[in-house]
DNA sequence: CTAATATTCAACCTTTTGGTTAAATAATGG
DNA sequence: CCATTATTTAACCAAAAGGTTGAATATTAG
């Protein structure tokens, strides 16, 4: 298991940041629709996306001139992972968040 | 429920500071006995914790010339609350933890 | 009172962050 | 080929992060 946890948490700790995160819950986002809820240019959000990119807690594909932006859950769960290690706390079910994706269609098969 | 996810996760992202949040899993420390582990100037310890009062996630006291630092549990569990609700994950067992804090002679009572 | 101990503050430095605007690049539609 | 759409890059800016050293402040021991 790689931890990248500097990057991870860095990652979260920006609004702008989390609440991409949570809108790419839903699906699978193009730049462009990830930056019409904030009123800040569209550059500033690709700079978001960098950061999300780094740390692991998305991928972004590049399909014809579209750059698609998509969740990764490994990169969360490193992050929980730590903070369960950290104090002896009970066992995040990731098996549940998995299939609760799968089953919102977030990750295949 | 007042969220400082900014802070909280921003104090996360720093390996020093995940490594002092350890440390006072165990006890209690003087910012002089925390400083000792690590080979960068007291001042930059100093600046640590401050980062890690503000976020929340530790306080300090002053008692005689000595300042303690403490952990906070809430703190953290905010951050793990914002995961939670983030992806549906199951909900980490905080009494448990609590108690387990309270067994280790972390938390008074 | 004085010396030692514990901690912070102040000034400084470099790098990163989060934002801007304007230009550049890539891909598509017609 | 050309205009449009999608996204990034470049240059810039202000503020913050993480570190330094040296001086300042508190508190205690003797």
């Amino acid at each position: 298991m790689v931890y990248n946890l500097d990057k991870i948490f860095a990652a979260l700790a920006d609004s702008t940041r989390r609440e991409i995160l949570i809108m790419l819950l839903e699906d699978d986002m193009a730049v462009t629709d990830v930056a019409e809820p904030f009123n800040i240019s569209l550059a500033a959000i690709s700079k978001h996306l960098q950061i999300l990119s780094k740390s692991g807690l998305i991928i972004q594909e590049k399909r014809g001139r579209v750059k698609w932006c998509k969740l990764q859950v490994n990169a969360m769960r490193d992050a929980s992972i730590w903070m369960e290690s950290f104090g002896q706390l009970e066992h995040m079910n990731f098996d549940a968040f998995e299939s609760f994706l799968r089953k919102e269609k977030i990750l295949e098969k």
